[in-house]
DNA sequence: CGCCCCTTTGACCAATATCAAGTCATGTGG
DNA sequence: CCACATGACTTGATATTGGTCAAAGGGGCG
């Protein structure tokens, strides 16, 4: 069981290859560039920036007491995260790939939507959709089959992606702890819709 | 499939056993109680009020396209629900039993929570704590066993229903529905926990 | 070029779903 | 008051699925 953990890479260090600063609306925009597999911020650290995926792609995970890992979200180009009311980070953040990803401060933000409340109200809806996301993970557990889990898996990057062929950043590995499958059902699932047709090998197979 | 689906009572009319009101903070409070089964809303319905649960139990639920029921939440005592950001609601409330419930408009709250930034708080940090409970659910993939997720509900309900013995007021199929399990699966789960004196009678056997 | 890591695939096994029977409590109508 | 229907639960037998263990490609990077 620990296997799983003991194998995995030590966190990377931060890359410090990008870095830009600038100011809109009284809020401080960073951009920091993570190598990798590099972690972000940790569970339980103290929340004090929000994010927004700039390039690349994001995971947000919880560690379980066996040594799994399960999976919360993946977060694409454009999307918000790290956002919670608590003080704390309830997830570990890791880069998928190579990500760029704006930093927002915390105490700013707060600050600036105590006056005005149309960034209140975007504050309130960015939670929603986050909220919407975790409703519909919750789903997971109705979808029984594992090829089921998967084109479901798939349909999301679908629709998220948006783009004419989508590409999927993350390992099967990241894929299984998302769905609660092991990588090698996610393997045999995906070979499965393959050989229905559903999928065309440059669809899975990262064209960029 | 559809067996499932078929044999599910119809949804029954609501009882107008009890209805109050009373004006507290110009926001409207009303209560209604519903009965065993009975439809509190539905999926898609517009959402115009918020409910808070006075007495009984209430289960949120969303159906699959296969004919499977995905329980998100289970509400006791004191816990709201209905509340989403939206115009429409996302899942599907009934009466886990007999139930009493206040409503509260949507609208005369929004009003309040524009005025008064206390209030607006609270509904800030009550849409968190939904998507606290979204996140710990979305969690359960990672717990592999049977036993072990049928032991973690009974740890949750233990756990809100802070009270001596915890009551079950829900069926198997609802814990099976939440749990994404079968019910026969449950039930086993239960008996085991009983032989390893996890359980005692009185705690599962619906003491009240 | 060769190593390493990710992925695929296979064989086997353990766990849960499925199908089915039987118990128990409750309620209903003769 | 009893016979019977009904619904919730438990338990058993069997089938199916996904997990586990293992081996073998295949692609990228030093």
């Amino acid at each position: 069981m620990f296997a799983r953990v003991a194998d995995r890479r030590k966190p990377n260090t931060i890359d410090d290859i990008g870095f830009a600063s600038a100011s809109h609306q009284t809020v401080n925009l960073v951009e920091f560039t993570y190598r990798k597999g590099a972690e972000i911020y940790g569970e339980n650290e103290p929340a004090e920036h929000i994010y927004q995926v700039k390039r690349g792609a994001v995971r947000t995970y919880k560690m379980l007491s066996d040594g799994r890992r399960q999976i919360g979200a993946f977060h694409l180009m454009g999307d918000i995260f790290g956002l919670n009311n608590g003080e704390r980070h309830r997830f570990t953040a890791e880069a998928v790939v190579k990500t760029t990803v704006r930093l927002i401060e915390r105490k700013s933000l707060q600050t600036v939507a105590e006056a005005d409340a149309v960034v209140a109200r975007n504050l309130f809806s960015m939670l929603t959709s986050n909220l919407e996301h975790a409703e519909d993970h919750m789903l997971l557990p109705g979808r029984k089959t594992s090829v089921e889990r998967v084109a479901a898996f798939l349909s999301e990057m679908d629709r998220r992606a948006g783009a004419n062929t989508m590409s999927l950043p993350m390992s099967r590995r990241d894929i299984a702890d998302y769905l609660g499958l092991t990588l090698e059902t996610v393997s045999r699932a995906l070979s499965r819709l393959h050989w229905a047709g559903v999928l065309t090998l440059s669809s899975v197979k990262k064209p960029i």
